[in-house]
DNA sequence: CTAAAATATGAATGAATGTTCAGATATTCA
DNA sequence: TGAATATCTGAACATTCATTCATATTTTAG
């Protein structure tokens, strides 16, 4: 398979993660705290707890998302600050444009 | 329903035009080559030529692409230099990462 | 040890998506 | 006009995806 159609693969899957509102609802919303528990990003954005955990799984193994616990409650934050450019630039296109 | 909320649906719409390999690759070589048709797109990157018309029609609405006829044949290329701007960063992280 | 709280998981379901195939439309050239 | 070329279109199909619901796991508090 030709290097440049793994790299598609592999972009298209990074902005996979963002092509989803309520996953990019999650993000923003860590990018603004900073760490989130999974209760209070469901009750946030009013999602479904169960939703979220599944949304997060997802970012987490494409790294775009780390998991610290502390004590019964597990804190998201965003795992890689090029996300976070990645997100806001897409925002800021998508305000205007 | 809350701006928010919109917002974070039009980003993920525009995510979601770079969240397909083949998209990629199309916007990819438009970025390489200005402007392409058709047939030279799907002769490029091998994929056939409704294919490549299905998801020229979905960047076209999405204004991410822009068309020009010239005799048969149709000439597309990128509508917005920021379109440009977010696929090398995706790209960029997508290598490394 | 038991109950409660927070999160994760798996199966099921409906919706969205990308491609193919067949055929339609548009344009040029003889 | 009629054949050839380039592109588009719609239906069909398989696949992927996001959510829900029920249940499991983990941790703390009592």
């Amino acid at each position: 398979m030709p290097i440049e159609v793994i790299l598609a693969q592999r972009t298209a899957e990074l902005f996979s993660a963002l092509s989803d509102p309520n996953r990019v609802r999650i993000i923003s919303a860590l990018l603004d705290q900073g760490e989130m528990n999974v209760s209070s990003i469901a009750h946030n954005l009013e999602m479904s707890e169960s939703a979220v955990s599944h949304q997060l799984r997802g970012l987490r193994q494409l790294r775009l998302v780390q998991a610290r616990r502390e004590g019964r409650q597990i804190f998201y934050r965003l795992d890689d600050e090029h996300v976070a450019d990645l997100l806001e630039q897409g925002m800021e296109h998508a305000r205007h444009g």
